[in-house]
RNA sequence: UGGGGUGUCGCCAAGCGGCAAGGCACGGGACUUUGACUCCCGCAUUCGUAGGUUCGAAUCCUGCCACCCCAG
């Protein structure tokens, strides 16, 4: 069948669209660049990964495009990402864009060029043996980003292929290089997809104005240094406080934002019970199978991850409508306003919601 | 300008004659398709300053300077 490969320029893209050109596909590799860089610096690199598309598409003999959804990730992602950090939360904007972008605005182009499936490097499985869909895990617990994927729904997951999802990362890297491809060695991308790996605070600064203000140390009140803006700092956060040597000399973190006093609360210590919660609520809850496992107002048990590569966590998740209850086992370390938990049942991601308040 | 005390890396702080611990901060790296966390490495040829004693001093002595406290 026809099908449309998300190429970004790197090994796990690139062994997907091999793979599925040996299986005897009528393959064609896609690039996308959604980011329209004003610096030099991501612009290279985006130019790059296209020049390392093109080159493994010859390899492979497959034809090759660039498509552009700047408009669509500036409209759909990025305005949410900049209005999460300015309420003060810290958003995760990958999950977005694999919904919003890859999964919608990229999986129609791909259907209109008269392909049948979207397929990505995308460590995570589809299971469509029974009626859902099902998302499971990549195979190789220390790749798996079913995380980024769990605002994906059926017509999403029936669209969907992720031939590199049952791999591990050096079984890949060792097809592309038995293939000859040329990423086959080339480093593995990290920062926010289409943005890259950035100084973050500068970035933010770009789009967001300082609003400098008083650090105050939590259980005493006490004024312990300045901070240059509430949204350029997270909970949980210990570099780039700036203070040290105060107090018993631990580590500082931060530990609460108050927007309306323009106040950011730090406290001492790794184990500051103020750095901890069990209880947490979530909004926009979606589901793979686009429905709740439970009946609204019942409970149910499974795993969960506060945060991408986090160790499942055992909890406890309440359904309603509109939201979710989770309470977990053990605590939880700096569970953040805007950060997506995701849940999980054995190899299976049931799905997830944004996390609003924990305490 | 009477008495007492203190001056060691940005901060805290060991050191008490043998040639500068440690923690925090900071910088770099690892990890990582979010932000964080975590981990690793680095970080005072110099101890307020000027002299002196000594083979040798941050450590002893003297002057000066600064700050703190109590008296005023």
């Amino acid at each position: 069948m026809r099908i449309v490969v998300g190429m970004s320029g790197g090994v796990d893209s690139s062994v997907a669209a091999l793979l599925l050109k040996r299986a005897g596909h009528e393959v064609i590799g896609v690039f996308m660049n959604n980011w329209e860089e004003t610096g030099e610096d991501g612009a290279c690199t985006a130019e790059r990964d296209w020049v390392d598309v093109r080159a493994v598409c010859d390899v492979l003999d497959i034809p090759y495009y660039a498509v552009n959804f700047a408009k669509e990730y500036r409209e759909r992602v990025f305005a949410d990402f900049l209005a999460e950090y300015r309420a003060g939360r810290t958003p995760n904007p990958d999950v977005l864009c694999n919904r919003e972008i890859k999964f919608k605005a990229f999986l129609d182009f791909a259907l209109q060029l008269g392909a049948e499936r979207v397929a990505t490097g995308h460590f995570a499985r589809i299971d469509d043996s029974g009626a859902p869909l099902r998302l499971l895990r990549g195979l190789d617990p220390a790749k798996d980003q079913s995380y980024f994927l769990y605002m994906l729904g059926q017509r999403a997951l029936r669209h969907a292929m992720f031939p590199v999802g049952g791999m591990t990362k050096a079984q890949i890297r060792a097809a592309a290089t038995a293939a000859g491809l040329p990423t086959s060695a080339k480093r593995d991308s990290t920062g926010v997809c289409f943005i890259g790996e950035r100084d973050f605070k500068a970035f933010l600064q770009g789009f967001l104005p300082a609003q400098p203000g008083e650090m105050r140390e939590l259980n005493t009140g006490k004024l312990v240094g300045r901070h240059d803006g509430l949204m350029y700092y997270t909970l949980g956060q210990r570099r780039g406080l700036g203070i040290g040597g105060g107090g018993d000399g631990r580590r500082w973190f931060v530990v609460r934002k108050d927007l309306g006093q323009n106040l950011l609360w730090v406290a001492q210590g790794d184990d500051h019970p103020s750095l901890y919660t069990t209880e947490a609520e979530a909004s926009q809850p979606t589901w793979i199978a686009e429905q709740p496992p439970v009946p609204y107002g019942e409970s149910f048990a499974c795993t969960a991850r506060y945060r991408y590569r986090q160790a499942d966590q055992p909890v406890t998740v309440t359904c309603l409508p509109d939201r979710l209850r989770i309470t977990s086992d053990v605590p939880q370390r700096a569970a953040t306003p805007g950060q997506s938990i995701v849940l999980y049942r054995g190899e299976e991601c049931l799905g997830g919601a944004i996390l609003e308040k924990a305490w």
